[in-house]
DNA sequence: GTAGGGTTAG
């Protein structure tokens, strides 16, 4: 009859709903099987796949004395679920019960204690361990050198590794791992070479323990070298490349591939994106989907999403966000934040909103994303009041959502709830305000015209002021025409950033706006003599499905002639209609 | 039933 229980259990537990949970252990109670020592590990584990530890945990009570099967099932459902340190709890109730554990114990406890840095139930778990006599069993070892490098002990790791009696290829690679995990690549190395027997995993691990200390030749040599490679030597090499900022070794690599995944072409979108080649990530993503081999996942979509936010692509967006939901994306967090930020900064404000309110599950990134949204688009007040939202939704805020509410504070010059903003950020929820957060408070200050407290604020913070506090303060001088703050403002920007002529560009301007024409051209002399200049602004616009850029007076495009007729067509146009530029703007441009 | 390799969002 046991033997028809476990059977049904492993039967059922694809379609089973937590309904069924309840009549199965009815049923299971009702035969006198809830102690039953095969039956009670697979009520668990059925659990624990439905995500309903509470549930498990509640039969689990019930049994007066259970097997280790039982316990291990119990710490595996909790480990699956990522309830750490329930695991860790368990176990010393476990010890409490006089229960024993066996080998298959140790590694899932050891992994939750290097989860979540319990560093001395990790210790008393290593005791237990050697008392039972498993400190040369391979898993319970190899899950130690882990749990120890994970902290950064490296000499306990090595202790570990030293004492086993039988070393095999996983704990090798455990071990290189963990020099790895202090950037000790000679050591690393020379356990590398020591190794009695390498596999494909352990000549990928060196390679990207070389790539993550920036050595892409060492990490090329041993590419070269390795006896086989599978699709994730390729895209490990592909991603360092990217990561390295070596974009054409990343597409020479990627033509070369024999074999692509989805991972080769996040690689490949990844690196375009993060050396700032926006097109040929829109680009690449179109090839993918043309050659159609592989499916795009939810980084690739996320990737694609930001770099049509960074480009203001909202056409390609808009498209992106159809796809995502054909291909079963849409209560995705990943591609809901990615879709909110992206309307966002492309200006669709509403399209935004209701992406925000379609998403069932919210996480602190969709809350702040959609708060600096809505600071950024003018909606100070409504950033300020989802923030309350989010405060009722039992979300917690961190930095980044702070930053959103300093901006929606500076917006509409609240200056005094800005304070307090900035205040509660420490005494209720004790986040260390970072540079950032003290970059908006003087930005606070200084657009409010309050600069003798914005530069009070800037002597009294703790930290070195950078040149984003002190490019926001020379900003606040060019509005309120401050012409002394301005020049030490200046004067500590030149120290900063030597070779930013946009810095000289700021006080030029702000003598400009007062006349002060000889300072102006000393300012523009000073410019010249740093030998850099000013890179123009550049603006990008969706034309017929790709992406254009234009800088200030181009003149590169054929058809230009054209362009700026039409243009000072609708200027008169424009004029007419009352409209009168502001110059200032303009001229902070030029 | 247990151990070593991956990307993404503010």
């Amino acid at each position: 009859m046991d033997g028809l229980f476990t059977l049904w259990l492993s039967a059922t537990m694809f379609e089973i709903t937590s309904n069924h949970l309840h009549q199965i252990q009815g049923q299971i109670i009702s035969h006198g099987f809830e102690c039953n020592e095969y039956v009670a590990p697979k009520f668990i584990t059925a659990c624990a796949e439905l995500k309903k530890m509470g549930y498990a945990r509640k039969v689990f009570d019930q049994i007066p004395d259970p097997n280790t099967a039982s316990w291990n099932a119990m710490f595996r459902g909790y480990s699956q679920n990522e309830s750490y340190w329930d695991v860790i709890v368990l176990f010393s109730q476990m010890n409490r019960a006089g229960a024993l554990p066996n080998c298959f114990t140790f590694p899932i406890v050891l992994r939750s204690c290097g989860k979540v840095n319990a560093t001395t139930e990790g210790e008393e778990v290593h005791c237990f361990v050697v008392k039972g006599g498993f400190k040369s069993n391979p898993f319970v070892a190899t899950t130690l050198i882990d749990m120890y490098s994970s902290r950064g002990s490296i000499g306990a790791a090595y202790k570990v590794f030293g004492e086993m009696i039988e070393r095999n290829v996983v704990a090798w690679t455990s071990m290189i791992n963990a020099y790895i995990s202090c950037h000790d690549m000679v050591s690393a190395r020379r356990l590398f070479d020591l190794a009695p027997e390498r596999d494909i995993i352990l000549w990928n691990t060196m390679i990207s323990g070389y790539i993550e200390v920036g050595d892409m030749e060492a990490a090329r040599q041993l590419f070269d070298k390795m006896p086989s490679r599978d699709v994730m030597s390729w895209n490990t090499m592909l991603s360092g490349y990217a990561t390295n900022g070596d974009v054409e070794s990343c597409e020479k690599l990627f033509k070369k591939m024999p074999e692509r995944n989805v991972f080769s072409w996040n690689g490949l979108i990844g690196g375009y994106a993060r050396n700032g080649h926006l097109s040929e990530v829109l680009n690449s993503f179109k090839q993918m989907l043309i050659e159609a081999d592989v499916l795009p996942n939810d980084a690739t979509l996320v990737t694609v999403l930001s770099s049509c936010s960074r480009l203001g692509a909202l056409d390609m967006g808009k498209w992106v966000h159809v796809y995502a939901e054909s291909i079963g994306f849409t209560e995705n967090l990943f591609v809901g934040n990615a879709l909110i930020d992206m309307y966002a900064k492309c200006g669709n404000i509403e399209n935004a909103i209701d992406v925000f309110h379609s998403l069932d599950k919210k996480d602190t990134i969709t809350w702040n994303t959609m708060i600096n949204g809505l600071a950024m688009h003018g909606h100070a007040s409504d950033a300020l009041s989802l923030f309350d939202h989010m405060k009722n939704a039992g979300e917690k805020p961190d930095g980044v959502t702070f930053v959103g509410i300093l901006s929606a504070c500076t917006h509409i010059g609240l200056v005094k709830d800005g304070f307090s903003y900035f205040q509660s950020m420490v005494d209720q929820y004790s986040i260390v305000p970072q540079i950032e957060h003290y970059g908006c408070m003087v930005d606070l200050l200084g657009r409010a015209g309050l600069l003798d407290q914005a530069i009070d604020f800037v002597r009294k913070m703790p930290m070195k002021p950078d040149s984003i506090i002190w490019a926001a303060l020379l900003g606040a001088c060019r509005i309120y025409k401050n012409v002394e703050l301005a020049e030490l403002a200046l004067q500590q920007l030149i120290e900063l950033e030597p070779n930013n002529p946009a810095n000289f560009v700021m006080l030029s301007n702000i003598y400009k706006d007062l006349g002060r024409w000889q300072d102006v051209a000393r300012s523009k002399v000073a410019m010249r003599d740093t030998g850099f200049r000013k890179l123009p602004g550049c603006s990008v616009i969706e034309v017929n499905d790709s992406v254009v850029e234009f800088y200030s007076l181009d003149e590169r495009h054929l058809e230009t002639e054209d362009i700026y007729r039409t243009l000072k067509g609708l200027t008169i146009l424009l004029r007419s209609y009352g409209y009168v530029p502001n110059l200032v703007e303009v001229g902070q441009r030029a």
